[in-house]
DNA sequence: GGTTTTGCGTGATATATTTCACAGGTGTAT
DNA sequence: ATACACCTGTGAAATATATCACGCAAAACC
């Protein structure tokens, strides 16, 4: 199959978001559009990539395109293991986030600069000083990604070691904007930046 | 001036964000590449975008490149009232965040289905169960943008009247699609998209 | 002060993405 | 069983976005 563009693939992931919470068997590509906001040839044109053909005259089977949009994205298959770096307030607000259970994403270890919140916190999951250990950790545990809710003056350099050992992507809860290398993605969701894209959208 | 493409709006919101605390006088297309990770062509465009003209040989001038895009988008000139819809963990955490200090943003009210949340929790603003009380502070105090962080069976419900009670923009903290008119824009920041966003990004 | 270097600004061009529009299958009703 | 209604899947066209490449102006150097 050729490359999924990349604003499909946003889309992609975000349909199977909401299909997730719909309860009839099948939808339209009108619905679809009702729900999400893209229109309906779009929402057609990004499900054709899928090259499955479970379109009739009700509109997809619901099951179907739950099924065929989980293994595209290899996601599903097997664990996909993440690390929180920085245990503040925000920190501690995903440490024991119920948001990820029944995915496959796991979060399997939590580092912070300041040792003694490392001592103090309790979670599921160990937690460590970012020293050398971490490195060795990611590495010794396959983790690929990581949850990125330092201070904003930690934030590039932790980001540079993080990339430098293998993390695939950081998901940034800092305002700063990271520089990393081309093989480490970034998703920036802090407070601030939505805020200002959101003002941006609205005004101009 | 002629609209701004969304995508370079967003590449400029994060440029502020990235010249906020570059320390140089000067910066070229070329080091906004390097750190940002656009190609120079496209920031040279974007910035173009500005007309503003504060090219020379040594890059542009960091602080008429600053008041450029802090002007464009007028968010800089009056206060950005916001509001946070959900007091739970990421709520609170968001509660006494610094992050929007020095912004034009500002957080003054916080709302929570559950009424006896709104009375233990302390905060520099008030906070108020999600009543019909909700709509009425958010049209008196002229609150613009709200922080969604309530649990998911609530968040449809919810993001549907703060659509209807003039809302601009929402930033969604909860896993679900929302389904909003298109005068209400949604930023979507939580951590399951990210996650598969940045699975989906890597893989295929 | 002239010459060289540097890097912006921008038409022209290439690529990517969305929209249009309709042929063709699938379900439904009669 | 046939006709009708619905909705997908997809070439082709339109639009949007990114890249190329080069003229030109500002700074730096001698």
């Amino acid at each position: 199959m050729k490359a999924i563009p990349e604003p499909s693939k946003r889309r992609l992931v975000l349909l199977a978001r909401l299909l997730a919470t719909y309860t009839e068997k099948t939808i339209t590509s009108q619905k679809i559009e009702e729900l999400a906001g893209w229109s309906a040839a779009v929402v057609r044109r990004d499900i054709s990539l899928l090259s499955l053909r479970c379109g009739a005259s009700n509109g997809y089977k619901v099951s179907e395109l739950k099924e065929a949009l989980s293994s595209v994205f290899q996601i599903a298959d097997s664990e996909q293991r993440c690390c929180l770096v920085g245990l503040g307030r925000m920190g501690q607000a995903l440490l024991d986030n119920m948001e990820l259970e029944d995915t496959p994403f796991k979060i399997v270890a939590g580092f912070d600069p300041k040792e003694n919140r490392t001592q103090i916190l309790r979670s599921i999951f160990p937690l460590h000083p970012t020293t050398e250990l971490m490195e060795q950790i990611i590495r010794e545990e396959g983790i690929r990604y990581a949850l990125l809710t330092v201070e904003a003056p930690e934030a590039q350099g932790l980001a540079t070691r993080l990339a430098a050992c293998g993390i695939k992507g950081i998901v940034n809860y800092t305002p700063c904007i990271l520089t990393v290398p081309p093989t480490t993605k970034v998703e920036n969701v802090s407070l601030l930046t939505a805020l200002e894209t959101l003002a941006v959208s609205n005004a101009e």
